[in-house]
DNA sequence: CGTTACATGTAACCGGTTACATGATTTG
DNA sequence: CAAATCATGTAACCGGTTACATGTAACG
């Protein structure tokens, strides 16, 4: 349950309102954990009910004044306790993955497109990523224990979008090659070897 | 809904027991997909319904008779749909990250050793998945074109592994350096570069 | 004064996880 | 015959998703 975790963490370095958190997310670990607003609110409600997160009193009057949060003693000293525990790896699920097994086994279904496109989404990333770490990052700058660890963070995603958008290229490469050359879904004859 | 088709690519391969697929899940598309058994009777349950798929008579007596299932040509229909359809990039989840996040905020806490073990985890991957490309396909062998396609899957998991390994390496020369240099949490003083 | 952004919630649903139960088949 | 493996299921739960409802505050 990473979620409350994430929350607590934002909520010890910056007090905030579920809607606050919700925006958070996109610019902080959004890279690597996301949660609708729903599910943020049910989750404060559960913290605010374990006695690790209060609210400071209600701004505003009707049924949407805020309320905005901070990290009590025992919701630090949890944050500490899970950050000590040992987790497994985090299991991969890719449906572009299960479309190319499909491809391998019902025949040519045209996945070129699709990695094409898929392809298109990480360099974009990937483009959002090198500028986030221009901005903040930047080479030669002193930065704080704080800053480089989140730079770290950065690094992990920027790998990642980096190692798609290889494996793309590859995969484009290797399956206009099937195109071109002996397709059909059984070996090809290739007669002069052998 | 993935789950569905990854059965559907299965038993299209080869008509099989709830069982078997739990099983084949390991070998085949596990690196990108994974599901219980239960999951598995419950999805199969279904698929029937849907008349995507069709059980051949019970084998045995007793409440666990085998059931083995082969895809129904509306079945194979469904596949090829959802096969052109286009997916948003997978969402990353991963808890490490967000253990390095608290890191960042909450102080040191001696992340090092569980980056360590991950490290050594995805290396055992990556080595499962190296002895796998050695056996299946070997450079220099003809492939057929669906080996060839199933290439692509694993080379995609290679390397996945692979970039996690590299940035697992510079996180604990980073953390390393971070612990000897200035730390503390706070921008470190620096004399002479001003 | 109307639109946009801010802000919090309820309800229903769905897929994935965990625990538990049961029996058949194979093998030492 | 006992143990391990094969095989299928029920039930409860939990986190994430989607749809819907409601109202405030700021701005042009």
């Amino acid at each position: 349950m990473s979620l409350a975790h994430v929350l607590l963490t934002s909520l010890l370095e910056q007090p905030a309102t579920g809607f606050e958190l919700a925006r958070r997310f996109d610019k902080a670990i959004g890279q690597f954990w996301q949660a609708t607003h729903q599910q943020i609110y049910r989750e404060l409600a559960r913290m605010e009910a374990a006695g690790w997160i209060a609210a400071a009193p209600r701004v505003g009057s009707g049924r949407s004044r805020k309320r905005s949060y901070g990290v009590l003693p025992a919701g630090r000293e949890e944050l500490l306790r899970w950050a000590g525990e040992e987790a497994p790896l985090q299991a991969l699920r890719d449906e572009l993955m299960v479309r190319l097994r499909a491809e391998a086994i019902a025949g040519p279904l045209g996945l070129e497109r699709e990695i094409a496109r898929h392809m298109a989404l990480h360099r974009d990333k990937l483009r959002a990523y090198r500028a986030i770490e221009a901005e903040d990052f930047a080479p030669g700058r002193v930065l704080s224990r704080k800053a480089r660890v989140m730079h770290l963070i950065l690094k992990a995603g920027i790998r990642y979008e980096e190692s798609w958008i290889a494996w793309s290229a590859e995969a484009l490469a290797e399956l206009a090659a099937l195109a071109e050359g002996g397709e059909g879904g059984v070996q090809p004859p290739r007669r002069s070897s052998r």
